[in-house]
DNA sequence: AGATAGCCTGAAAGAGATCTGATTAGAAGG
DNA sequence: CCTTCTAATCAGATCTCTTTCAGGCTATCT
């Protein structure tokens, strides 16, 4: 409960001012952003606990900056509120579509949002744990407790093991490239190698033992999860 | 992996040798311009993957290159990262609002520079990847997890094969030359003979089996998908 | 500070795919 | 039916991609 860090997406200075100082005023740590570049470097760096975000942006739009940001594992948790101008309900309908979880239209009350906020970071604290294990055959991966059971014995995964294997497993049959892997996990410019990701994929496959086999090597383009 | 061709547009000569052989370390291949008419130039007449345009440019400067590209069909979609001086904001957010994709101050790091490539040139490729599965009678080309199916059964073929077969039934009908075969493929400038062709021809009808015979040969030119 | 765990790199070994060049089979045209 | 082309085959040579390993770096904990 203590001081989640919010971080505010617009283009206009006195927006953020507003909102920044309510939020303050409520409790919340601010952070700002003033373009959607800046906003997805941010967050892939710090993960913040929630994002309002402004869809008129100058270069990368709102709409686009959900996106990313609901289909990175890194931050697909963050709830995001979106700001829009009236009569924007077209993008209200994309952006809810894209996995943003409510929209504030502008002109809005500092009280309004601030309910709102309320609201989504406690449904976010609860929601985590209702995300359900997965069980692929001998598998269990469960992202609420970050934990994976290979006929029901426990495996110890460390943070980049477990993001890749989640990562995987999320969307099984599809192939990924190796950079591809690398964009889900850490940000965007992650300097690495691509060797990284073999190296991992070892000590994965290692580790998940008879179920290692359920990764696959797609050879000249990546790996994917077992169908 | 497939040699992407990369523009870099810049006046000046060091600038353009550093990310030229960073470039080519990483793979890619390298055409340069050092003024705006060359980069217009070329790019209308073999379009490149992705270009990298510094603003500063005597005669016609990176905004405007930036501008007439976005507006023509053949170059719209190329992604475009922009190299600016630091502290010229301005520039960069009419860039963004021309339709430039990222970019980059200078001084920058060779290694930011390829990653932000690796991530643009993804951003279009895995569009194709998220294509859905096509079907043609028996026969299920399905690129995302580039997996194909005869009769609903999974065929395992190699990375040429699946891409040959694939370039092929995008466009059914239509005839392919062997060195057209090979461009797509890999690159341009990929020094094979053609019996290469042959070969991967034949172990593609082989294992498609009851729809090897898709794959028509039309003597004296090339190979064509059945229609 | 020293130790530990996690992650990344670069080289080298191993596996597999791809290419070549010679040869055989097959079509087209006279 | 015979000639002349082009396509299909094949097996070994070559090249590429993956796996594996050892070493180093960084952040964290003691």
């Amino acid at each position: 409960m203590a001081n989640e860090r919010i971080l505010i997406v617009d283009d206009e200075e006195d927006v953020l001012e507003l909102v920044q100082y309510n939020l303050e005023q409520s409790g919340y740590h601010v952070e700002t952003a003033t373009s959607g570049e800046q906003a997805l470097t941010y967050s892939k760096k710090k993960t913040p606990d929630l994002i309002i975000l402004d869809l008129m942006l100058p270069g990368i739009d709102g709409l686009e900056v959900c996106k990313q940001l609901k289909s990175d594992v890194k931050t697909e948790g963050v709830p995001i509120i979106m700001l829009t101008a009236k009569g924007e309900e077209a993008d209200i309908v994309t952006g809810l579509e894209l996995g943003a979880d409510d929209y504030v239209t502008k002109p809005f009350s500092p009280k309004v949002l601030v309910a709102r906020i309320r609201r989504l970071l406690h449904r976010a604290l609860s929601r985590d744990l209702e995300k359900p294990p997965m069980r692929i055959r001998d598998l269990t991966i469960d992202p609420g407790r970050r934990e994976v059971r290979v006929k029901e014995k426990p495996i110890q995964l460390t943070f980049t093991e477990f993001n890749i294997l989640y990562a995987l497993a999320k969307r099984p049959g599809l192939v990924f490239t190796r950079y591809q892997i690398i964009d889900t996990i850490h940000g965007d410019d992650y300097l690495v190698t691509d060797r990284a990701v073999d190296v991992q994929i070892v000590s994965l496959r290692k580790k998940l033992a008879s179920c290692g086999s359920y990764i696959e090597t797609v050879r000249g383009v990546g790996y994917r999860f077992k169908d």
